[in-house]
DNA sequence: CCTTCAAGTCATCGAACGCTGACTTGTGGA
DNA sequence: TCCACAAGTCAGCGTTCGATGACTTGAAGG
């Protein structure tokens, strides 16, 4: 019966807090919604995991649609144009596969998305995301001509490798870290690009 | 008001033909669980879409579960091992993006097929036809080390393309064919599987 | 024509869904 | 101490879901 420990924790614990029970309703509704999709989850599913009634969706965020697209919209990526232009592609790789996405079910939010994608206007956050966050920065950094298809396709093995790894799961996929990576990063950014890039971030 | 023609199409007009109506009901099944996944489709749309009442999906089929899982089971996919092997890659690029996949929406039934992946059961057959179609064919023809990880990765591209092209739709590769995309398919496969592979299918 | 039996329909069940309005309860300020 | 108001709960609405069993219809055989 410590009393300093549970001081320290009161913010956590107290009732009646409108902007921690906020927080825990979108914590859990992003976990629910990454792992098993808009339509298989319940607002009184996502009420439970919060231990509070499910009424105080709609009192916070007017319908479960809203709170989707609140629980989705992903923080604030790192800039990924922070940093050599060689080690970009090893830098978007490394927020598919390094990064921490514990709040997403461990998958990168954009995967995770695609499990709800039967509804338009996800995908249509989706294709806004992809596109503005990888495709165009990978097009500007491209060499040649047909600079938007290469950047498409190296898009397209970015969010394949994170379906593989968390979706699919295969094995050796699954294990692997950026680290492993490095080396065909390299070769095939290196080949799509048309410019040498690297497969490690420093 | 021909008499031949409709004479010709009588079969499909003819009511009260139980294979008949089995087949257009896996037709419409098939159509809306890869539009808009298992969860957002409704036993009654199916129905609706086929002409007939729902109930006769669990007269034939049993529950919607079962359904779901004839109408998603892949018909028998054209060999891919059938042909040079360097010309492996590109056939089964061909697969994802020139194949007529319109029974499935449009898209390759294992990109479908993502739509419902809330669901465990629908993961470990994506899994089991991922590995055993692509991943272990890709593996079998690579050579030196890492081939597990490496084919992965190729699969990882090629689930990404189909990805892009229907879900996200972006815009350069959802208008390209494989003739497009055949040089750099040669250079990405050459690149990771260690040999030289065509992007061409003859 | 009339019986027969499979093909197809109808009415409806109980459960779960998103959502609402009226109610209760806890807490901070007077 | 007590009040006011926000935070949280409760009962229940209308609808839709998957699923069931009793019913109707139509075509083929005698």
């Amino acid at each position: 019966m410590s009393t300093v420990d549970d001081l320290a924790r009161e913010p956590a614990l107290q009732k009646r807090d409108r902007e921690a029970t906020r927080a825990r309703l979108l914590e859990a509704a992003r976990l629910r919604f990454a792992r098993e999709g808009y339509d298989a989850t319940s607002v009184r599913d996502i009420a439970g995991d919060a231990g509070v009634d499910a009424t105080l969706i709609f009192r916070y965020f007017g319908s479960k649609k809203q709170l989707f697209d609140q629980a989705t919209t992903a923080d604030s990526p790192a800039d990924l144009l922070a940093g050599p232009p060689e080690e970009l592609v090893a830098r978007m790789v490394r927020t598919v596969v390094d990064h921490d996405w514990t709040a997403y079910g461990g998958e990168h939010p954009l995967v995770a998305m695609l499990r709800s994608s039967a509804h338009e206007d996800t995908r249509l956050r989706i294709r806004e995301e992809v596109c503005h966050t990888y495709v165009d920065a990978l097009r500007d950094l491209a060499e040649g001509e047909d600079t938007a298809l290469r950047a498409e396709l190296l898009s397209a093995w970015m969010v394949g490798i994170g379906i593989l790894r968390s979706v699919v799961a295969t094995p050796a996929l699954s294990e692997a870290r950026t680290s492993d990576l490095a080396p065909h990063i390299a070769t095939v950014a290196t080949a799509l690009l048309g410019r040498p890039m690297s497969g490690n971030t420093d």
